[in-house]
This record gives structure tokens, sequence and C-alpha cells, in this order.
RNA sequence: GCCCACAUAGCUCAGCGGUAGAGCACUCCCUUGGUAAGGGAGAGGUCUCCGGUUCAAGCCCGGAUGUGGGCUCCA
């Protein structure tokens, strides 16, 4: 019996009997039958194009144009890797294989890691079988049947995954040659369809996750709809190897590391440069949004971390030490040294909120293996701060916390953040009314800042609902920067108490907050946003001298003492070199203005100018161009 | 912590059982040069550390340390 579709364009389409979208897909046109990839049926999900079509059915045909190919095609070029990987290794057992950010994964349970030349080779077979140009066909048998056949196999890591899923339920496999593989899908028709891929690295990874687990040997592939993208994607990740902080932060002498104490940097003088700009930026907004800063101690006695409860909970990531028999511990956080702060005098509601900071020094054990660069370490400073405040004044600080990490992500030019409010996890503490409270406060501060928030329920911290702001760096690379968390535990425990204005006995709230996060992070971040290229306001040098002979040193150390005089940061250059050799050096460690001075110069009290991206800008006078300097490194222009 | 890889001059790397190399950087000399590398000379290394194999180890084998890629984005 011929059967109806209807096609998006609403024009009806006959078809015969046991029609699948490749028999609609050919009935239109031979181009389309070729970049036919899947079917969505009645606009719901992605599905193989082989699946039969069923009168009165809306059909779309899927091409590469469709949002949803690029997953379907990493798809399948996960299984085009395991079908390479069993050809080649036939002993190696499949474990599962996802579509991921920008490509795909597949793991694999072998004798032997696989090595980079295992890795040209499977890729070699990978081209081949897409030559061979294999047709993928979907097979569905009841699970039992499925669990038998993977056996048979000798696939026990699919036995276990099978075996997983709710008994008398319908599996599904695909077959592409001599390769059969469990798989939800949909896949491409063909393996002829997969042209443009890559095998990055191999790492190793648990199966299913969990350290318990053995280890496998997973495969990091990228596959794209044409040798362009896949070209240009790899030219992405060279652009991000480029930017890496590490490498730059060597090339640019900003920081590094020494295996005396790991996981944690040594920053040099420009490194230093730029942290503590930071930290002068933050500070300056701390004094316009009623902060006062605190110095507290690094060692504190472990009762201390027996009350806050990190003695129980966090020890694992804590330093200890003793002296004189008495047990200590390095602060890892900075929250109950504030406690004990705030409950070091008898408090008033006048005095709330009361807003502390500080940028103490935290040391937190990681896991060796776990550590990476700038970006997770063992020592560093927050701009942290924590606001004691009334329950009913929650909400208000929080607007003004909001607009305060506005600015300053404004500042950076990080415009895109992305906002996440977790909710309360399973296992905490308090009552439900105050998360109710808690929660509510949270997302009508959001609200009503115009912040768009996404919920990530049940994984708030124990003790209270948080917020993750999120930022997009210049390769839109996702940075987890400020938090925000209720906290009603620590007031609690350390029975910190404050007098209401009707005389009684109140239990303040504390916020706990951060903008940039761990500084040590955000200049890494930093770094690789701007590639090495700080705005002037944070550019260790912020303009390179170079007197082109030796006849224009004497104005060149005049033109550095006007500029210190107005706190520019300036490297002379007197070095026997040419101008052009002193022009490349400085570029390359991205100084943002070069001042070129020769008798010319000198002459006219001029300077001539080259900016490190803009080039040559002419010659201006001396006096007025680092005023111009200094007026944009005071309005933190980027 | 676990799997895999790597560790040679300040940096980037070559050397692959038989007396340690290059480029850049550094020091000195010549050169005073107008918008991305002028020329020459010199100095610099218990080849990460500890054991082992060998007549002989930077190289082969153990171990330690450090660094790097990772350790669910769930068929």
């Amino acid at each position: 019996m011929p059967l109806q579709v209807r096609l998006p364009d609403d024009s009806i389409r006959q078809l015969p009997d046991g029609a699948t979208g490749t028999t609609l897909a050919e009935s239109i046109g031979p181009r389309l039958a070729e970049a036919a990839l899947g079917v969505r049926l009645d606009g719901g999900k992605l599905q193989d194009l082989g699946t039969p079509l069923l009168d009165g059915q809306k059909v779309a045909i899927v091409t590469s144009k469709d949002p949803e190919a690029l997953d379907l095609l990493r798809h399948s070029t996960a299984h085009l890797l395991a079908q390479a990987v069993k050809r080649l290794f036939p002993a190696a057992k499949v474990g599962i294989g996802p579509v991921i950010e920008d490509g795909f994964y597949y793991d694999f349970l072998v004798e032997k890691a696989f090595t980079p030349e295992d890795l040209a080779a499977i890729e070699a077979e990978m081209m081949r079988i897409s030559r061979e140009d294999l047709p993928v066909v979907r097979e569905e048998m009841p699970r039992n049947a499925a669990v038998e056949r993977f056996r048979a196999m000798g696939e026990q890591l699919k036995v276990e995954v099978v075996s997983d899923i709710p008994e008398g339920e319908t599996i599904s496999g695909y077959r592409q040659g001599d390769f059969y593989d469990l798989c939800r899908g949909p896949h491409v028709p063909s393996t002829g369809k997969l042209k443009a891929f890559k095998l990055l690295h191999t790492a190793g990874a648990y199966w299913k996750g969990d350290e318990r687990n053995p280890m496998l040997c997973r495969i990091y592939g990228t596959a794209w709809f044409s040798q362009k993208d896949l070209e240009e994607h790899l030219k992405r990740l060279e652009e991000a190897k480029a930017r890496d902080h590490r490498k730059l932060g060597r090339e640019l002498d900003l920081y590094s590391f020494h295996p005396e104490a790991p996981a944690s940097p040594f920053f040099h003088p420009k490194g230093t440069v730029v942290y503590n700009a930071l930290v002068d930026y933050i500070r300056e907004l701390y004094h316009k949004y009623g902060y006062r800063e605190v110095i507290t101690p690094q060692i504190l006695d472990v009762s201390l971390w027996k009350t806050s409860g990190h003695y129980e909970n966090y020890a694992e990531n804590m330093y200890f030490t003793t002296a004189e028999e008495r047990e200590y511990a390095v602060k890892p956080m900075n929250c109950p040294g504030h406690c004990l702060l705030f409950g070091s005098a008898k408090r008033s509601y006048r005095e709330l909120p009361m807003r502390i900071a500080d940028f103490g020094r935290l040391h937190r054990f990681e896991r060796s293996g776990v550590t990476h660069g700038l970006t997770r370490v063992r020592t560093f400073c927050q701009d942290d701060a924590h606001l004691f405040c009334e329950p009913e004044h929650i909400k208000e600080e929080m607007a003004s916390f909001l607009a305060l990490l506005k600015e300053v992500y404004d500042t950076f030019g990080f415009h895109e953040m992305r906002v996440a409010l977790s909710t309360r996890p399973e296992k905490r503490l308090g009552s439900d009314e105050v998360w109710d409270a808690g929660e509510k406060a949270l997302a009508d501060a959001m609200t009503e800042a115009g912040m768009a928030f996404t919920l990530n329920p049940g994984e708030g911290a124990f003790y209270g609902p948080k917020i993750e702001f999120q930022i997009l760096d210049a390769l839109r690379r996702p940075w987890q920067l400020g938090t925000l968390q209720v906290d009603y535990m620590l007031p609690e425990r350390f029975k910190l108490r404050y007098t209401r204005a009707d005389g009684h006995e109140g239990q303040p709230v504390m916020l706990h907050r951060a903008i940039l996060g761990s500084l040590e992070r955000f200049m890494g971040i930093l770094v690789e946003h701007t590639a090495g290229a700080f705005p002037v306001w944070l550019a260790p040098v912020q303009a390179a001298i170079l007197p082109i002979t030796d006849r224009a040193h004497a104005y060149a150390r005049q033109v550095q003492e006007e500029a210190q005089a107005l706190g520019l940061r300036t490297d002379l250059d007197l070095r026997n070199e040419k101008i052009n050799a002193k022009i490349r050096d400085h570029q390359l460690m991205k100084v943002p203005y070069m001042l070129v001075l020769g008798d010319r110069e000198a002459a006219a009290a001029q300077v001539s100018v080259r900016h490190r991206h803009a080039g040559d800008q002419g010659v201006t006078p001396t006096a007025a161009f680092l005023e111009r300097l200094r007026d944009e490194a005071r309005t933190r222009a980027h």
C-alpha cells in the first residue's frame, strides 16, 4: 500500500510501501540522496535515514546543515574508531564511545596502552573503512538476547552496560561490515560519510569514571563535515596551545614553578605587577562598595577547624603542623577566621551588614595529578569577602554584590556570562524554611538584576545554596570565576549573635563571595584571554623606551623620569643593539607601546610612538603622549 | 591517588651503550644603526635524583621526584 508523507514545505509526496528516508531522498533528487544523513519525523528527534516511514508523517531529510547533524557524525566516527581498533587489536574490549564538545572519545580495555604510532595506524584503518563505504544498519533485539550476544562476543563491558538496562526493553545495535556495537543511535547511513576526522590523543580513564574500577585506555578524536572545518578546528587548538599560560608565563617572565614547591607559583617581578594591579583594582572597588579589609592568621589551632566543620569534611585538603605539642592547620579558607573576628565583640544590627574582605594566602592540598599551571594550585589568594548581615537583608546584599561583579567583568571585557543557581542537596543542614528563604533570595536577586540563570538542582553546598558565575574568554572557553553562597551553618557553629533593633538577640547570615575567585587562576585565565598582551593598566611594562643611538641616551633617561613621575611603568633599553632588534624584543614581550628616540625626537621633545598591534603611530610631544598613556591606564581601558 | 608519556645548558630541542651538541638568551669586542633579529669571540651541563646491568650508561632495567595528557560531556 503506498503511503503519503508531508515535507517541510507542506508538499505531499507519494511513496511506495516500506519506504524509508533513503527512498524519499532518492525520489527528490540524487544530490539530496547524497547529502542525506538522517530524518526528522513529525518534528521529533533525529533518526536513521533507513527508518521506515509511516503514512501521514511529516518528514524532514536531515543534512549536515542541521544543528544536531554534527553530533550524529561524531558518534558515527566514534564507531568507526572502535571498528578500526577491533580490526587492528582483536583482543581489545570496547567500552563506551560518546560525543563530546568538538569531538568524541572511545574507551577500550587493552593489555597495553595505545602508543602514538598505534594511533596513526588506527586512523589509517579508519580511512580504509571509510573508503569501503560500509552500510550502517540498525538491528533491534530484546535485552536478554543482547546480553547473550555480547557475552558470546566476549565484550564483557558491553554485557555490563546492557545488564544495567531494565529487563524486557528493546535494545538497538548497529552493524557496519564486520563490526557490531550496542548503540541507541542514530547513525550516518554508511561509513563513506565519515571523511574529515583526526585522532588527537590517548588518556587513561576509569571504567564508568569510578576510580575503584579498572583503568581503560581512552582515545580522543574530532570529526567535522569538511576538511576545511577540521583544519580550522585544529588551528583553534594550535591557537589555544600558543596561548597556554604556562608557556606564556615563562616567555613573558611572569612566574615560574619549582619542584621544591609543587603546584605553587613563584611570581616574578613582572607577574607581581599584574597580580598587584588586580588586587589594587579590587581594593578600589571595596572602598566604593563599603567593604573593609582585614588581615588574619595563616596557621590556626585545629580546634577552630573542628568548630567550623573543616576538620571533619575538608581535612584531606588541608596541611597540618605541630608546635609545642599543639596541633595547627594552615588555613584553606578565610571564613572560620572571619567568624572569630565577628565574634570578638558584642555586635549590633547597626554594624550590619559587616563586609569583611581578606586577600589572605590559602593553602589547599590538591592530589598530585589534578594540579595544572596557575589554574589548579596548592597555594593561592582569593578576592574573598564575607558579608555578615541580618536575614532580611540578604537580598539587597546580593543585589549590591551583583552590581559589583558586573562592573568587574565589564572592565575585563567579559561581557558574556553564564550563571547557575545550585539548590539544596540531599545531605544538608538547616530547616526547609531556611533553605526556601535562601534559594528565593538568590533567585529574586538574580531576576531583579536582569541576569538569566540555569538551575543545578541538588548541587548546592551542604550549608547553603550558591550561585556560580562563568565567563567566556576570547576563545569562547567557559571559566568559572565568581561565586556567591548563602551560609547559615557557620554562624550557628560559631554561635554568632547580634542585637536586633527590638533588643533581642539574632543570628546573622553569612554570605561567602568572590568575583575573580583565585587570583592565581584568574591571572592564568587572563593570560590566555589576552594571549599575554595585557591592557595598559595591567601590563608589567607599559612603554619601552628605545634610543636609536648612544646620542639619545640622555634624552631617553629624561623621558623615563617623566614617565615615572606620572606613575607609569617603563623599560629603558640602552643595549648596544639596532632599533630593529630592540623593537622585535619588546614586541615579543607584548609591551603595549614602544617609544623610538633618535636625534630628531631629542631635539623636539617628542617621541615616535609604535603600538604593539597598530604599528608606527608617528611622532607626538612627549608630555602629551605620557599623559595620554597615564589616562589609558587610569581608565583601565581594554 | 590511578593509567600513559616526558625529564639533556637559562629557553627550545638534537644525541640513542664508547671523551656531551645546535639555535636563541648571557658576557666581552667591533659596529652608532630610524620601526620585527648587524658581525665576531667567549663562558655555560655531577645529561632530575637513587639503585642495578655492563669492561663501559645521558642512552638498557628498577624505584623516587617533578611535569604533561586524562580519569562519564554517561549505549
